[in-house]
DNA sequence: GTGAAAGCGCTAACAT
DNA sequence: ATGTTAGCGCTTTCAC
């Protein structure tokens, strides 16, 4: 039904081989151009497309890198899935998805589906508790990039922002303005390597200004809404009126934070300074625009792409880490000097 | 370097298609318990993984489906893909990813990229303003259903949500609660059914309740935070005071028609009722929650998968309208009696 | 410059 | 109940 490289070739007078020679420019001048046109021409005119499964079959490749997704249902990773389609695209490769389920502890599955659909390489993207599985494919020599994560417990090469450094810059940008005492919102659960380092940030920025970190303001988050508002309402109880600043380790926490300070009665920026991290599409249009630290999204998925091939080609990779950017809106009060730092640098670790 | 059938056929001292029934459990019976014991055994000690391209190959098939998105960016897809994923993985499919992207008028590589790469069905997702390569497509016979739009000119099944009903549902809503200059920010462009199906349900209801529709109430949107953002300018500038309701298009063109509003002084609820469509994350979580028209966004994305496979069995299949839910929060004021309908009912038309 | 032969790993059809 | 033969569509030697 579909055409073949013999069909082509029948039609054309030549053999398969030859065919194959013009589709893939092997040989560059080992066909006559005469015999090239020729086949080029038949190969239009009968609307031949090669066989991705012979092809691959035959080279003993597949073509396809696997993305292994959590957290969907969050704005975030719609940038990040851009970058890496287009670096994907420019290199020839297909991008499978899959998506990995926290919740339901179904972590596992999508990586194992990857792996058995033949996926070359696969980015896993996003938080991680358990990175079992992950580490299982990797000792069986499935090259794996983790992006915007980095677990110790993978010996895995990472694409991530900066977070301590992200931590540390909002941290120290409410400090410039003056307050005293921050809280911290964070998911900083021990297994969690990202809330872990941007924790870390926060502490370290305190310290270095002499500020000792009071730990009774530093409340468990988990990445969404719920869980910053949950933890808005806790530090109310526990510190009334003695914190000024706080600092979410997410946008996600820093709105729900927000939104329980606008049932509270509490005024943001006047009665609390917030700022957030990952700068989400939302952050800029919220009725006070937050202040956050962004990461350089698609920069960072077309750096995991490009990872991953220096692996799947047997090359080792090193770490990449993006600079994070203060985005100064207004949800922390009056504007500052210039805090904006350059976008899109990268240091090799 | 990878385990093969025949390595697994010597090792287990039988034959390649013995193996390859034990694993197909082609011919149930067929094979005597101890051999399949014995193969099934030295399948798991090698650790054999079937090879994808070979078996593709044979059968004719990728058991690959393209996902052809545009405007990743927003937070809309997360869910829907989640939906794809889940259904297309339960029929043992793989999902390919491809992103359009309108602004570039790159419409058409993804599409071309996935046929390429010999997917069996293409789920077309979001808005479509020209969709010649799709038409391509369909008429060379590759499976295609739309998702979350139905465009005339294309004649491929669609799985949508009732935009028409979605947006009378929401105008009505704002006519109960006595509003009688309702103004309409649409993405009502003429080659966007989507957009179109919206604007015509406004204007329905209006109808039905013998309210003239006044068009210089209908400002032109465009999906985006920003267009509702510029579109509430607009308004304000052309009828200031006249408008006491808005139904916008989409949750980001309310969300930025919001700002606006705020900027101006106009207070929503008080001076202004506004109303979303599409119910997305962050409506929820906005200082004035957003009434909206929420879609299922996961059975969508479950029902289009369904609908593909139809397509590629060679079935044909009905188009899918799933029924929209007014979701009732603060940015229209007071409390509705009990405005919500049931969600995940479905009509086949 | 071009082609013939072989084989990638698997399954379907036909023996035995 | 198991094996043999053939071939999916392509690319890679190697020969002409």
């Amino acid at each position: 039904m579909r055409v073949t490289l013999s069909d082509v070739a029948r039609e054309a007078g030549v053999s398969v081989v030859t065919v194959s020679r013009v589709i893939n420019d092997t040989y560059p001048e080992k066909v006559s151009e005469k015999t090239r046109q020729k086949v080029l021409e038949t190969v239009a005119r009968m609307n031949y497309k090669p066989n991705v499964m012979a092809r691959g079959l035959q080279k003993g490749r597949t073509f396809l890198i696997g993305v292994a997704i959590v957290r969907v249902a969050d704005s975030f990773f719609g940038e990040i899935l851009q970058g890496i389609h287009d670096a994907a695209a420019a290199a020839d490769l297909g991008v499978l998805l899959g998506t990995r389920r926290l919740d339901i502890g179904k972590d596992e599955s999508a990586l194992r589906e990857l792996q058995s659909r033949g996926v070359e390489g696969i980015i896993y993207y996003g938080t991680t508790q358990d990175p079992q599985t992950a580490k299982y494919l990797v000792a069986e020599g499935l090259p794996l990039v983790q992006l915007c994560n980095s677990h110790t417990k993978l010996d895995a090469p990472y694409v991530v922002v900066d977070h301590f450094r992200g931590a540390y810059q909002a941290t120290e940008y409410l400090l410039t303005l003056g307050h005293k005492r921050i809280a911290h919102i964070g998911a900083y659960q021990e297994r969690d390597p990202q809330g872990l380092m941007r924790l870390a940030g926060y502490r370290a920025a305190l310290q270095d200004h002499g500020i000792e970190v009071d730990e009774s303001l530093v409340v468990p988050g988990g990445w969404t809404w719920e869980s910053g508002y949950r933890a808005m309402h806790q530090l109310y109880r526990q510190c009334q009126g003695k914190v000024t600043a706080i600092f979410a380790s997410s946008d996600f926490e820093a709105v729900g934070a927000m939104r329980a300070c606008q049932e509270m009665g509490i005024k943001v920026p006047d009665d609390i300074a917030l700022i957030g991290f990952d700068d989400l599409p939302f952050s800029a249009w919220l009725d006070i625009p937050l202040t956050t630290v962004a990461q350089p999204k698609e920069a960072m998925g077309q750096a995991a792409v490009k990872s991953l091939i220096d692996l799947i080609e047997g090359r080792s990779t090193p770490n990449v880490m993006f600079e994070p950017e203060l985005i100064v809106r207004r949800s922390c009060g009056g504007k500052s000097p210039s805090q904006k730092s350059e976008v899109g640098n990268l240091l090799s670790t």
